[in-house]
DNA sequence: CTGTTAGCGCTTTCAT
DNA sequence: ATGAAAGCGCTAACAG
């Protein structure tokens, strides 16, 4: 920047001041810094400008594992709103596991982001597991959540309606004469099965339908769970004729389960997923499943961050996106008994 | 760093020091050091660090879209080593524009990243793609390619052998009996369909069977691609009892055509995928693909990026990795004519 | 409208 | 083994 300055006859500051739009400089000027930049082919050193401004134009995507599908799309939305804002997206997958997150986010301390976006973890949450990140939310380090909560500390939030979201699922299945609904869910200790399970619930009541813990199971998040759990349900006695699955993944799991049980989707077994990832389309038969709206959750809680950098104190946002359901070729009226 | 100094009694050199390791620090300064550190709870200023070092520890991956499964693979690969390395790892997707790859380029140079890792762009490559990133080859940034070339510089490089893993493949249908193997391709202009290629063509002549020029389709690298071109092959009067697809997504569409057609897979028709994404064991059936170790790739081409940062001049470095054949449901012998 | 100057927080000779 | 001091490249008063 001083050669730049020294080719174009003026000081340092008057080149920073072009660089920032910050402070008047003559049209003379500008014109011999611009060709005086061009000349050297020379980029601003953002660290040294980071150092002189305290902010470093990073911000952090906390989650579990961005090979994860729906993951990968919160963070397909952070990283083109981060980019767009001028921020640099860093993602950083945790696994879940508290040395992991811990040295992440010391990492992330020392980097001096201006921000973190924390998104759910899958498995079960751990209490400790929000440790550090308390931590810095009283630090005063901008903090927004994706779907989740940061216990024991205020920060703004952006989720999505999950609840109205499995609601209309159970109405759509209702709508096709099923009576019989199952619900294929995740730990529900405190996880993200919780509002699901709500929504499962009230669409059953709304329906005049009794609730029956018999078709009601808990699980993990993942393919083999919903397997599992599906082949329970439906060796049953009185086998449920749809099932509402926590995620898309369960839900294949359950589609698995149902080839192997011999069951015709939808003709015996009726399933619905959750997420609409993109492989919900893509599997025979393609899944009707109820959409969140990934990409656009990353890229409201960019913004959310980007408000509470530049307003520090302000009151405490949160936003709750609708879902939308889905309705492909698993759901179907259900066989006559 | 100044208080922590002040806290112990000692200067900010001392402080230093400890925290790189570098020279002697006494053992009594070393723990009033220590717990000064704790007691304010400092962390070093990572920023400061980088100006003075001109290292900023930041690593940068350069793909199509982080949603797209594969990718994230290599991503996770990535994350994973270049934090276990220290280094902070920056992920941002392109889409093969051009105009945003440029804009992120600039970005990451501001940033001072000291490293560049390039992904295969899904499309066609286009030439002035890779304009700006050769210009930062030039200038000596540390760059390495995976699964494709930087033309017009010599990088380190980073590949999986798919010449011989579409060989495998066809070994593979072949040992099974099929004769009439196709092939769904990409697009051959320049890009990753060409190895593919090859190794589907030393397949059947290594088995003595004629390379027909009918049984292979040219086109993109999604579903639809897939779909539509197996749609073609599969309703011809001569049709391959066997297709062998770019990738997986390829592989998802020509599953979908088949089931459109009635045929029933692999009864009808056997398919092979390539890269094994998580969905391809899931798929009904599930599929049959050659696997490429993602995640290794990006763990080593961050070694490889890692090695030339710390030897700028060393020579250039090339791996390959092998593939290896999953055999799944979604292959077997053809039903007899 | 523009130049001067004092940091930002850390590393790194060079002395001691 | 440790301290003093000179930067790293930029921003932000402040003075003109």
């Amino acid at each position: 920047m001083y050669e730049v300055a020294q080719r174009a006859g003026v000081s340092v500051a008057t080149v920073s001041r072009l660089l920032n739009e910050s402070g008047y400089v003559s049209a003379r000027a500008r014109g011999r810094v611009q060709t005086a930049m061009n000349d050297l082919g020379y980029e601003p050193n953002g660290l040294a400008r980071s150092l002189a401004t305290r902010q470093s134009e990073m911000l952090a995507l906390l989650l579990t594992d961005i090979a994860n599908p729906f993951s990968a799309q919160i963070a397909r939305g952070m990283q083109d709103a981060a980019q767009d804002a001028g921020y640099v997206p860093i993602i950083c997958s945790i696994d879940g596991d508290p040395t992991t997150e811990l040295k992440t986010v010391r990492m992330l301390r020392r980097k001096r982001v201006d921000g973190i976006i924390l998104t759910p973890g899958q498995g079960e949450q751990r209490q400790e597991n929000s440790e550090a990140l308390r931590a810095l939310a009283e630090r005063g380090l901008p903090i927004v959540c994706v779907g989740r909560r940061l216990e024991g500390a205020t920060v703004d939030r952006v989720s999505t309606d999950t609840v109205a979201g499995a609601r209309d699922a159970v109405d759509h299945l209702v709508a096709q004469g099923h009576r019989r609904i199952g619900f294929v869910g995740g730990p529900f200790s405190r996880g993200v099965a919780l509002g699901r399970l709500e929504g499962y619930r009230d669409g059953l009541r709304r329906a005049g339908l009794a609730y029956d813990g018999a078709f009601v199971r808990q699980g993990e998040l993942d393919e083999e769970s919903g397997q599992r759990e599906a082949l329970a349900l439906l060796t049953a006695p009185r086998r449920p004729t749809a099932l509402l699955c926590v995620n898309d993944r369960t839900a294949f799991g359950v589609l698995a389960a149902a080839a192997e049980l011999g069951l015709r989707v939808p003709h015996d077994l009726s399933v619905v997923g959750f997420d609409d990832v993109i492989l919900a389309s893509l599997v025979q038969p393609a899944l009707t499943t109820v959409r969140q709206p990934a990409r656009e959750l990353g890229q409201i809680a960019v913004r959310f961050l980007l408000q509470r950098i530049t307003t520090p104190r302000g009151p405490s946002q949160s936003a709750v996106l609708p879902c939308l359901l889905v309705v492909r070729r698993s759901t179907g009226p259900p066989a006559p008994t």
